[in-house]
DNA sequence: CCCCGTTGTCGAAGCGCTTCGACGCTCACC
DNA sequence: GGTGAGCGTCGAAGCGCTTCGACAACGGGG
């Protein structure tokens, strides 16, 4: 543990082997007698010997390490960032890579600071907006990236994401299966939709749409993120829309003033407004009632995100465009129409 | 940017000088003639070199990289360990190095093998338990480490936190002194007492002691987060103590329910009870109305922990604990009692 | 005027690993 | 019995950087 660490020629002294072969062995790149391997094997473990990584990646080109980077600012909901990012470590431990983190703030000379000096091979950004700096520098570099989310020209990228678009129309197709004839979106708050965050406009658009193929009416609003903010908007829409029967939430850190709000009205969910989410299931599962939710898939994208990297860094094809199919999970908020 | 990188021999060549003097330029170790550092400088501008990571890790011994070991399963707010990495991240690369992101479900085995390989320099762990498995690993382990957090026995460690205790009784002197005499505290879900996780207890202490010297009575719940059992333990706070005027809430995601339990019972913020939370100022401001509140100094705590670490990479000496003192601001949640 | 301490620079020896080419075997095949 | 194709192993050449010791060149003090 501590002093010196073991190198690989003290491995291969004590299996009495030469320095290449006991990385043969490891790497498992040329064939090896069993008897020999069990030799080296034997004395990796009895040294403890731990490759030094610095020394792997000179020789090998290859750091066998993929940055992350955070996005400076939350466009999404906390927590589901920190599900991407567990995911995507986890991911990659399993190709054997480790992830170093970066933050958004370093810009693209982050970026290029990371890739130039050899330290990751490839990176996986986070939370990219319909407009970023960064985007172009990514089709220029020679390291591969992948990006979650999805940028205004994704053209040369490889981008994954949940489909938003889809996610809003599902939400809209289950209420309509219920009976709901009129219904509300509520959204980000309108600085993001501003910003250009393309998630939010796609689930609003994917709303829309839907809401039109099923010749139903629905509003779209954007959505505040405080208690009284929610509360104003919820109470001017069911004023101007008596007749409102179901509402749509994608807005994680509003969702719980939202039903506090109705709560406010004396409106009962589902009973008087069926509640459909689009948040993760923790968040869906402890609100009272329970949520119908579509769940961003944070795990799956991350994993995802990760896969196809690996599969850039060993030179395979993939696809520019990757979105993942949403799921909605039936929980207490939504129930047939009773009208 | 694409092709070869760029090698310090051949900086050295374009700046006419030995690979050596560049070397020397850039880590600033032998006195250079200004002259010649300039042609140099020149140089690495002009053809953009980037020092190859793992080349100096191999034959300088340090990485220049730190590893921080996320929780697995987050005791704290999720937010705030967000704020906690990024400014680690940031703080750690005002030291000129980077943060490998691992999670704890690799153990003691994930540490060790990060520091094995030289992959890292140092370690920062997140959110440590009481009795955390991989404490006595650390002590061991030859490179250097800091806790965030406080186990059970931090010696031999160096720690550092928000002083908890303090923020306890910190809440109750506020509210003492606003003419409060019945106060009551709301905590984390019971799970995480059992658990172990010092800073819940640590509140709890702050809390029970300050509430004794003043010589008021206060009483302490655990507080599950879903918006129904809040409502419960609220309702039965409220009908076991009538005379109870004050509210302390340690449960950033619990807060919002607790005001919404407020509301549902028609007691009026600050007019019929105050309340003071510990948590994240963002939580506290966009609350309403916005909360007087103890904010987990999430930014302070991760930039001090860098520091602890590089000055231990440095050979420096530290102290085993560090708290960080809690400071408390005054918003619309509190006001003299009006009895 | 000589010697020695500074200052600025260079060359070369690693750091610990991967990988390439070489080489000695064994074995199947004709 | 000769030949060629694997198979298993070895030695050595780097990978790009840091750092040590050496050494000119230059002054200042005796």
């Amino acid at each position: 543990m501590s002093g010196r660490a073991v190198t690989i020629a003290e491995v291969a002294r004590h299996a009495g082997v030469a320095v290449s072969t006991v990385s043969y062995v490891l790497s498992g790149k040329r064939a090896i007698s069993a008897d020999t391997r069990r030799r080296v094997l034997d004395s990796v473990q009895m040294l403890g010997y731990h490759p030094n990584a610095g020394a792997r990646a000179l020789a090998s080109r290859r750091a066998n390490v993929i940055a992350l980077v955070l996005p400076l600012r939350a466009g999404m909901h906390v927590p589901v960032l920190m599900q991407f990012a567990t995911s995507v470590v986890t991911a990659a431990r399993r190709y054997d890579h480790d992830v170093l983190l970066l933050t958004a703030d370093e810009g693209s000379d982050g970026l290029r600071r990371a890739a130039a000096s050899a330290l990751v091979d490839g990176l996986v950004l986070m939370d990219v907006e319909l407009h970023d700096d960064r985007v172009p520098f990514l089709r220029e570099l020679a390291e591969p990236s992948v990006l979650i989310g999805f940028p205004a020209d994704p053209s040369g990228l490889t981008c994954v994401d949940l489909d938003f678009t889809r996610a809003g129309a599902l939400c809209v197709e289950h209420l309509a299966g219920l009976g709901h004839r009129k219904l509300a979106l509520l959204g980000a708050p309108s600085v993001v939709y501003e910003r250009g965050t393309g998630f939010a406009r796609r689930t609003w658009e994917g709303f829309t749409e839907a809401v039109d193929r099923y010749g139903l009416t629905g509003v779209a609003l954007p959505c505040e993120e405080t208690f009284e903010e929610v509360a104003a908007t919820v109470g001017g829409l069911l004023e101007h829309n008596p007749d409102l029967t179901a509402l749509v939430v994608h807005n994680e850190t509003a969702v719980n003033h939202v039903l506090g709000a109705l709560r406010l009205y004396g409106r009962r969910v589902p009973e008087d407004v069926a509640v459909v989410a689009i948040c993760p299931d923790d968040i869906a599962e402890r609100s009272s009632p329970p949520l119908t939710s579509v769940l961003v898939p944070a795990e799956d994208v991350g994993r995802e995100a990760v896969r196809l990297l690996m599969d850039k860094l060993e030179g395979r094809a993939v696809p520019e465009g990757t979105l993942l199919e949403p799921r909605l999970t039936t929980r207490g908020s939504t129930r047939p129409d009773p009208a």
